[in-house]
DNA sequence: TGCAGATTTCAAGATCCTTTCACATTTATC
DNA sequence: GATAAATGTGAAAGGATCTTGAAATCTGCA
């Protein structure tokens, strides 16, 4: 059970969020302000933060520099659609994420799992995938395909695992990047199609990552 | 719940605006200068704005220009019929798109659901939509009819899409063309008529898509 | 520093989608 | 019915997007 720590002055958004994680699965703490959190995280080990930038007194991203004196738990922050706020600010603080409201649920969680991948925070409690042909085990990172060990590098290997985890998804270049390569990311959003064909050719036959036009990839699987 | 910034310097537009997208589930906010609505975007988190062109001292291009100065907000310009005013000058400045008054309570709705589609604004929560026997998986993007998977391309899906969302409404070629390619489309109406030549085929006999002669088209849904 | 592997960029070519066009067909009106 | 206007359709031109191989750049490590 991964504990997550909120931070934002009102109240409804603080319960909300709670509930969305709490389906999902993560045990929550709340604060309504940077003095609170810092006191909660003094006694608790906390995994993640979400950190709401606009509130009164501290704001976020003075909460953000105090916490990181002491420690590198991952953070989101979190902010108002059109809020004026420097993302290139967010991220030298040492932010990880970010995420606008209003937001979806799923999107909420997907970023967290995103970020705790990154980071290395997540320690899936599944040991190994088996799709179609292709068997991963997760704690040694090896994959194979049909019996086959086959060698992926850093970025092939975690497209493929957010590939499976969003299976039957469409998904976009755009979103791929933010996920997979993250926020600070400024390059081409060609580098996915490239990767998107190392993978492919290492996977072999079965035409498992489908193009969609116009859109991204998804990755289907067999029945 | 979605909140929407109307600019008008009449107040009888103003409040007709605000009773007509509060009956459709919009929180409205409204100013009656681009001055008064500085002040407000400084407080609030707007997820439209509603501008009109024709107002005394700062026009609603220079109000557009400021704004977009800040924020990437959507915004429909508002211009009275005949009114002189540049369509490509809107577009510069970056409105998202217009309409002419006098407009009926149900244009204005689906303008703003279309233009918060397009900027990725509105967050349908459905999933998959059942009509018929047409089933949509909307994070696949796949399409089936009678449990026969279809393959569409972007336009088809797009307007198959537009189409369900206003079933047993008329919609011009006009119409679907700003809605689904954008207001800055430039081409032929009889575009539309070959996507839904193909569409046709695509979703086999059933008869879903019915033509309105001398109008449009309609999608019926069989009871 | 220099190397080897990983990652990213680039651009030509392939592929698929969109739009247009010309002509056939249907519909409304007189 | 005849006529004009609107719609249906097939094919082909035109565009846009993807694939791919190779080169350039970056990164970690000895």
């Amino acid at each position: 059970m991964l504990n997550i720590l909120i931070i934002d002055d009102e109240a409804d958004m603080r319960h909300l969020i709670e509930m969305y994680l709490g389906n999902s699965g993560f045990a929550c703490f709340s604060a309504e302000s940077g003095f609170e959190a810092y006191g909660i995280l003094e006694n608790n080990v906390m995994d993640l933060i979400i950190l709401d930038i606009m509130m009164p007194g501290e704001d976020g991203f003075e909460v953000c520099s105090r916490i990181r004196e002491k420690s590198n738990v991952p953070i989101i922050f979190l902010s108002a659609k059109g809020e004026e706020w420097d993302k290139v600010k967010a991220l030298q603080l040492g932010g990880d994420d970010y995420i606008v409201k209003p937001f979806s649920p799923g999107e909420l969680v997907a970023r967290i799992n995103a970020v705790l991948r990154r980071t290395g925070g997540l320690k899936s409690d599944m040991d190994s995938i088996q799709i179609g042909k292709i068997a991963i085990d997760m704690k040694a990172r090896k994959v194979s395909v049909a019996g086959k060990h086959v060698t992926l590098t850093l970025k092939e290997y975690e497209l493929l695992l957010f590939l499976i985890e969003h299976k039957s998804q469409v998904l976009s270049r755009e979103q791929l990047l933010e996920y997979i390569w993250g926020i600070d990311y400024t390059g081409s959003l060609r580098t996915v199609d490239t990767h998107i064909k190392t993978l492919r050719m290492k996977l072999g036959v079965g035409d498992y990552i489908q193009t969609v036009w116009g859109v991204g990839y998804k990755l289907e699987v067999p029945d």
